[in-house]
DNA sequence: CTAGGGTTAG
C-alpha cells in the first residue's frame, strides 16, 4: 500500500509526492499523531490563502475534491500524478521533511479556516457558509484543529453544532473540551458552565480533560474557589484526577492561598507514583514564590532534580522570579549560571528576571552587565523588557543610563511608552532631586494620554518633599485624591516620611493631608505635631490601633518615621514608647543579641531616630544590669552597617558615632570590622557608673 | 500547532 502525502503536486512547489512502499515496515510509524494511517485523507490546500474572502468566494474548491477514493496499486501512478513523483525512503530524514511540509500545510489550511470563523457572524448560517469548504465528510481530527484555533466564544458554539451534525464519534467529549478550551481562551466562565451542562443533558461523560480545561479557566478567571469546587465534583461523575489535574489544583490552592491543600495534593500526586513533571514542579516554585516562602522554591527545585527530572527555561526563569522577590541576587546569580552550565540559553523572561533580581538586590555591576549582554545580543525589545529595564534603573538610582534607554527605546518602532515607562523615569528624577526634570516627565506622561497613578503620584510627593516644597506636596495629594485615587499605605508611609524632614512650623499642613489618607495615622500623629498633652497611656492605645491595622510590610517604616518625627520634635518619651512597641509587637527584631563573650546592639534596619532612641534604651538596659549587681560581657559592641543608609544621605555609622562622642561613650570603631563600634567590659562599667553619678 | 497544566512589573 503506498501512501500518498500529497495527492496534488503541482501545488507544492517544492514538496515532491511521496509513496511509501508497504514492502518497508518502518511505514507504520510514517503517520501522524492521532490518526491511524489508514484514516488520513491528504488534500490540497491551495485555495487557503491569508485571505479568507478567497476562501468564501472560492466555491468550486473542495479540501476533499481531488482526493482518489481508492488508493493507488502497488507501483502504480494514480491518475492525478503528473509529474515530479519521486520515491523516497521512508527512513530518510527526506521523508520526515516531507512529512513535516505537508503536515504543516494542511495545518495552515485549517488555521485559516478558524481564523475566518473567527470573523464571521454568530449564526449558523454565516458558519456553515465557512465550513462547507471542509466538505461533507469532515475528519473528527480536522475538527478538533479548526475549534482549537479559534478564539471567537461567540462562534464557536455554532462551529461545535456544525461538526457534531456532521461526525460520528465514539469520544464526543473531545469536540467539547475543545470548545471549553475557546471558553478558556475568552476567560468566559459562565459560557463554561452552560455548554458543560449542555454536555450532561445530551448524555456525554465529562473526562479529565474537561475539568481540567474548566479548572484551568477559573483559576485565570481569578475565582479560585471555583476551581476548587469544579475540582471536588468530578469524583461524583466518576472522574480520578490524574497528574494534569492535580498541577492544575495544586496551582488553583496556591492561588486560593490553601498552600496547605496545594502541598497535600503534591504529596498524594507523589505517593501514587504519578509521573511529576516540570510544569508540575514550576507551578511548586511559583506556589512557593507568591507566598514568600523562598527556601521552599529552592527545595523543589532539589527534590525535582533529585527525582531525575531536568530543568527546563521556564523552571530557571520561575526560580530566578522568586530569586529577585526574595532580594537574593546571589541566589540568582548561581541559578543563572547553573542554567548556562547546563545549555541553556537566556529568553526575555530570564533577562527580565535578572534585572529585577540585580535592581533589587542593588547589584548595580551586574545589573548593567546583564544589559550590555542583551544588547551585544541584540535581544529583541519589548515595552515590558524596556520597562524592566527602566525599573531596575529606578531601583539602583541610575539616571544617566535610565535616559539612554529611555531615548532608545523612543527610537523604537515596535515599543511604545506607557505608563510604567514614565512611572520608572519620574521616580527617578525624584530620587535624584531634579523636580524639574521629574516635573518634565510628568507633563510628557500627560501629554502622551496617560494620567498619573499612584506610583507616580507617590514619588512626586517625596521629590517636592525633599526639596521642601510643602505646599506641592500638599498640591499632589489633592490632585491623587481629585483622580479619585485613595492613597494607600505606600503613600502614607511616603507622607510621614516627608513630615521627618519638614520643618515644625510646616507640619500642620501634612497634617491635613495625613488627616484625610488615614485617620488612624492621622490620631497618632496629632499627639506628635499638636503636642497633645496624652494621659494614661491614651497615646500607646492609638499606636497600637494603627499598627493592628496596617499590613506587615509597612508597620516598620511607619514606626521608623513615627519615631523619626518625635526625635526631631524633642520628643523622647513618645519615641520610647514608639521603640517600646515595636519591639513587643515584634516589627523590630534581634537589636538586642547577647553571647557568651558578647552582647550588640544592631542598628541597621532602623532610621536615625530609632537607632539614637534605641541606643539610649540599650545603655539604660545595661546601666540597670549594673545596678542590679550583675556582671557585663567582655566585649560590646554596636552595628551600624556600613555605606550608605536607606534613610539618611549620610551613613548611619557617622551619625552614631557623633553621638557616642557626645555622650563619652567608650566605643570606638573596630579597625577590622566595617560598621562596628565596640568596647571592653571595664570601659564601659566606668563609663555607666560615672554618668549615673552625675545623672543622680 | 497537534483535545487538558507552568514563566512578564510598582
Amino acid at each position: 500500500m503506498a501512501y500518498n502525502l500529497c495527492s496534488s503536486p503541482s501545488l507544492f512547489q517544492d514538496v515532491p509526492s511521496v509513496s511509501f512502499s508497504s514492502s518497508s515496515s518502518s511505514s507504520r510509524k510514517f503517520k501522524f499523531r492521532n490518526m491511524s494511517s489508514s484514516s488520513f485523507q491528504p488534500f490540497p490546500c491551495h485555495s487557503f490563502t491569508s485571505q479568507s474572502r478567497t476562501l468564501l468566494h472560492a466555491p468550486h474548491v473542495s479540501l476533499q475534491e481531488p482526493i482518489s477514493e481508492e488508493l493507488p496499486a502497488e507501483g502504480k501512478s494514480p491518475s492525478y500524478y503528473k509529474s515530479s513523483r519521486i520515491w523516497v525512503n521512508p527512513r530518510s530524514p527526506r521523508a520526515k521533511q516531507l512529512e513535516r511540509k505537508s503536515y504543516d500545510a494542511r495545518y495552515t489550511c485549517l488555521v485559516n479556516v478558524a481564523k475566518s470563523l473567527d470573523s464571521c457572524n454568530p449564526s449558523q448560517e454565516d458558519v456553515s457558509l465557512v465550513l462547507k469548504i471542509l466538505g461533507d465528510r469532515v475528519l473528527e481530527q480536522d475538527a478538533v484543529t479548526v475549534i482549537n484555533n479559534m478564539s471567537n466564544s461567540l462562534v464557536a458554539p455554532f462551529v461545535l453544532n456544525y461538526f457534531q451534525r456532521r461526525i460520528r464519534s465514539t469520544r464526543e467529549a473531545i469536540l467539547y473540551n475543545v470548545t471549553l478550551k475557546v471558553f478558556r481562551k475568552s476567560r468566559d466562565f459562565d459560557a463554561m458552565e452552560k455548554l458543560f451542562d449542555e454536555m450532561i443533558q445530551r448524555g456525554i461523560k465529562p473526562d479529565n480533560v474537561t475539568f481540567s480545561t474548566i479548572i484551568s479557566c477559573a483559576r485565570v478567571c481569578s475565582l479560585p474557589h471555583m476551581a476548587v469546587e469544579w475540582f471536588e465534583k468530578m469524583a461524583s461523575f466518576g472522574c480520578e484526577p490524574d497528574e494534569v489535574t492535580y498541577s492544575v489544583m495544586i496551582d488553583a490552592y496556591g492561588r486560593a492561598g490553601n498552600i496547605d491543600m496545594a502541598l497535600h495534593l503534591y504529596d498524594r500526586a507523589r505517593t501514587e507514583k504519578w509521573r511529576l513533571d516540570t510544569v508540575t514542579f514550576s507551578t511548586l516554585i511559583k506556589m512557593y514564590g507568591l507566598a514568600g516562602n523562598y527556601d521552599g522554591c529552592l527545595n523543589v527545585y532539589q527534590e525535582m532534580k533529585v527525582l531525575g527530572v531536568k530543568p527546563n527555561m521556564v523552571i530557571y526563569n520561575t526560580l530566578l522570579d522568586a530569586m529577585g522577590r526574595a532580594k537574593r541576587p546571589w541566589q540568582a546569580k548561581s541559578i543563572y549560571t547553573e542554567m548556562m552550565n547546563n545549555g541553556l540559553s537566556p529568553n526575555w523572561a530570564t533577562y527580565a528576571s535578572l534585572l529585577r533580581a540585580y535592581g533589587r538586590g542593588r547589584c548595580g555591576e551586574d545589573a548593567l552587565f546583564v544589559y550590555k549582554e542583551m544588547r551585544g545580543k541584540g535581544m529583541e525589545m519589548s515595552t515590558h523588557l524596556y520597562n524592566t529595564l527602566l525599573a531596575m534603573c529606578a531601583d539602583l538610582g541610575l539616571a544617566d543610563e535610565a535616559f539612554e534607554i529611555f531615548e532608545d527605546m523612543k527610537s523604537s518602532a515596535t515599543c511604545l511608552c506607557d505608563s510604567w515607562t514614565y512611572s520608572s523615569l519620574i521616580t527617578i528624577n525624584s530620587c535624584s532631586g531634579d523636580v524639574s526634570e521629574a516635573e518634565r516627565m510628568l507633563n510628557e506622561m500627560i501629554e502622551s494620554g496617560f494620567e498619573p497613578t499612584i506610583f507616580v503620584l507617590t514619588s512626586l510627593v517625596q521629590c517636592y518633599g525633599k526639596a521642601g516644597r510643602t505646599d506641592d506636596v500638599v498640591k499632589t495629594f489633592d490632585q491623587l485624591l481629585d483622580l479619585g485615587i485613595s492613597p494607600d499605605d505606600r503613600f502614607c508611609g511616603c507622607l510621614l516620611n516627608v513630615m521627618t524632614q519638614t520643618p515644625k512650623e510646616e507640619l500642620l499642613k501634612l497634617k491635613y493631608c495625613v488627616d484625610k489618607a488615614n485617620p488612624k495615622l492621622g490620631s497618632v500623629v496629632r499627639y506628635l505635631v499638636e503636642g497633645l498633652e496624652e494621659g494614661d497611656g491614651e497615646f500607646r492605645k492609638e499606636a497600637s490601633e494603627l499598627f493592628d491595622s496596617i499590613p506587615e510590610e509597612v508597620k516598620k517604616p511607619f514606626c521608623n518615621s513615627l519615631i523619626d518625627l518625635c526625635v526631631n520634635l524633642d520628643l523622647l518619651d513618645m519615641a520610647c514608647q514608639l521603640l517600646d512597641l515595636g519591639l513587643t509587637r515584634e516589627i523590630y527584631t534581634d537589636i538586642q543579641t547577647k553571647s557568651q563573650t558578647q552582647w550588640s546592639l544592631h542598628l541597621k534596619s532602623l532610621s536615625l531616630g530609632a537607632s539614637l532612641t534605641a541606643l539610649h534604651a540599650w545603655i539604660n538596659d545595661l546601666s540597670q544590669v549594673l545596678e542590679a549587681g550583675e556582671e557585663l560581657p567582655p566585649v560590646l559592641g554596636i552595628n551600624t552597617g556600613h555605606g550608605k543608609h536607606r534613610y539618611s544621605d549620610k551613613g548611619l555609622a557617622s551619625v552614631v558615632e557623633s553621638h557616642l562622642n557626645e555622650l563619652n561613650a567608650p566605643f570606638h570603631e573596630a579597625p577590622d570590622k566595617a560598621g562596628w563600634f565596640l568596647t571592653t567590659q571595664v570601659a564601659a562599667k566606668f563609663w555607666l557608673e560615672s554618668r549615673d553619678l552625675v545623672t543622680a
